[in-house]
DNA sequence: ATGGTAGCACGGCTA
């Protein structure tokens, strides 16, 4: 079973890209982000006339994150628990089997959380964007122990927000304070990972170089000025069912490309 | 210190 995760960048504006995408690498499942979509809003039959299943979770304008898969999604859950206040559409789960077993799915869009805002003490703003992506974070790891519980195969993909270590970035020095790879950031992160995942990438491709986003500005792309962000993290019982890993870096030279590329993790299910 | 690009939706926010 080959799982994939794709930030789309706005679901209306990537339709070809997506396509292609979809045609050449033929995922059999994928969780997307940032479809900027609500779920009555969303293109449907884009997906669906290929042969998918999909189940979104959307939001006017923002965020948004969707699931789509060959075999059916059972189980289906939307929302990341623990803020009842939070109404930015970034989780949901499902559930895939195969007669050789069950997998569980999240995809994760976690907040970027910039710009980052701290008092003199150095201590994040309440309110403020990175406040809440550490809240996110904390939320998640709640989240990720109960699923761990379940004892089963677990694939946790999304785009993380995260640039785990230096290697993982061409000019790291450039991201020192940015929320993304400043320390608090990678520790909550390594917190997370922690718990129990394996960073399928990092086992089966270990070394720097291998992003999955470039910005549009500046000829980041042209430059290789990427950074790796978005992620496939592993329970113990689906990384052992783990066969290869890889980056399709190649839709970021496309027509009309998001400014992310699928990662993609293929899974002996 | 600023500006560079893109999406959504049509003004300004988010990244």
């Amino acid at each position: 079973m080959k799982i994939a995760s794709f930030n789309i960048n706005g679901i209306k504006a990537r339709a070809a890209a997506l396509e292609r995408w979809l045609d050449s690498a033929a995922p059999d499942l994928a969780v997307l982000q940032e479809i900027k979509s609500t779920d009555e809003t969303f293109p449907r039959a884009l997906i669906e006339d290929k042969g998918y299943n999909l189940e979104t979770h959307g939001q006017k304008g923002f965020n948004g994150v969707a699931i789509l898969s060959k075999l059916p999604l059972e189980d289906v859950t939307r929302g990341l628990p623990g803020d009842d206040s939070d109404t930015q559409a970034r989780w949901i789960e499902a559930t895939v089997s195969t007669d050789k077993g069950a997998l569980r799915v999240v995809g994760l869009y976690l907040p970027n959380g910039n710009p980052v805002e701290l008092d003199d003490d150095g201590a994040p703003v309440a309110g403020g964007k990175y406040a809440y992506k550490l809240a996110w974070m904390a939320r998640m790891e709640a989240r990720l122990r109960a699923l761990l519980a379940l004892e089963m195969p677990l694939a946790v993909m999304g785009d993380c927000n995260i640039i785990p270590q230096a290697e993982d970035a061409a000019r790291p020095d450039a991201w020192r304070e940015d929320a993304l790879f400043r320390l608090p950031s990678r520790k909550a992160f390594r917190r997370l990972v922690a718990l129990g995942f394996t960073d399928a990438l990092r086992v089966r491709h270990p070394g720097p170089g291998q992003y999955t986003f470039w910005d549009y500005q500046a000829g980041a792309f042209e430059r290789n000025d990427g950074i790796r962000i978005d992620h496939v993290l592993l329970n113990a019982y689906a990384a052992d069912l783990l066969r290869d890993c890889r980056i399709d870096a190649e839709t970021r030279a496309g027509e009309k490309p998001s400014d992310h590329v699928p990662i993609w993790a293929e899974i002996d299910l």
